[in-house]
DNA sequence: GCCTTGATTCCACAGACGTCGAAACAATGG
DNA sequence: CCATTGTTTCGACGTCTGTGGAATCAAGGC
């Protein structure tokens, strides 16, 4: 089972499954909008309000929203009754990296 | 079905749907390590070369390499009975646009 | 204490995906 | 023409995913 490979390429199996998530949560139309939506509106908004403006149901709003939350690219903060959600600008920093970190740019 | 819809955000559906098809080819652990593979050989190689490199099939590393070369992250070309593969450097410029188009950075 | 509003979780279902092995295809060498 | 080597396609299997609707939970307002 141990098969002391040498690990080809410049990327450790860990990393290259860390980035293909990244890539991963943003591997929907929907998703993209909806990051997209978050960012040009440059302001925390709550699901209600997302479901005004996509169309897909509150559930499925949810639903991607955890997934961009689960990897960082948004925020989420309860506040009273509803949750902001809101761009999380620092994947601005890191998601460019991982691209250059697999094209083994310097 | 007419919606006329104001497009909330800045992308258009069309778009959206591209770039999700970029990630999407690069939302899997092996396809990364291959195109990482690729990018820090720097040179065009071959199915067979691959297959003793990662530790998955044949079909599978010509199944991923048919995924990348659709969105023209990396260029085939036959050579006799074997087919090269190499990275497109294009997609250097064009994946980070898109990320900051997403973002809506200027 | 209830009721209302906003959000998440649960369930179900259709469709897509990653993987393999086998079969088919392509190009070269005997 | 047949054999060989490298690659792609096909069929199948189990798993994961996007979506909606119903149920549940959370926080205020009456």
């Amino acid at each position: 089972m141990n098969e002391t490979e040498c690990e080809p390429g410049s990327l450790s199996h860990e990393d290259a499954a860390t980035y293909a998530t990244w890539f991963k949560a943003l591997a929907d139309p929907m998703r993209v909008r909806l990051l997209n939506l978050l960012a040009t509106e440059r302001r925390a908004m709550t699901v209600g309000e997302i479901v005004g403006l996509l169309p897909i149901g509150q559930s499925t709003v949810s639903h991607h929203l955890r997934i961009l939350a689960e990897v960082r690219f948004v925020l989420a903060e309860r506040q009273g009754t509803s949750t902001r959600y809101e761009v999380n600008g620092a994947c601005l920093e890191c998601f460019p990296a991982a691209v250059r970190a697999i094209m083994g740019q310097p």
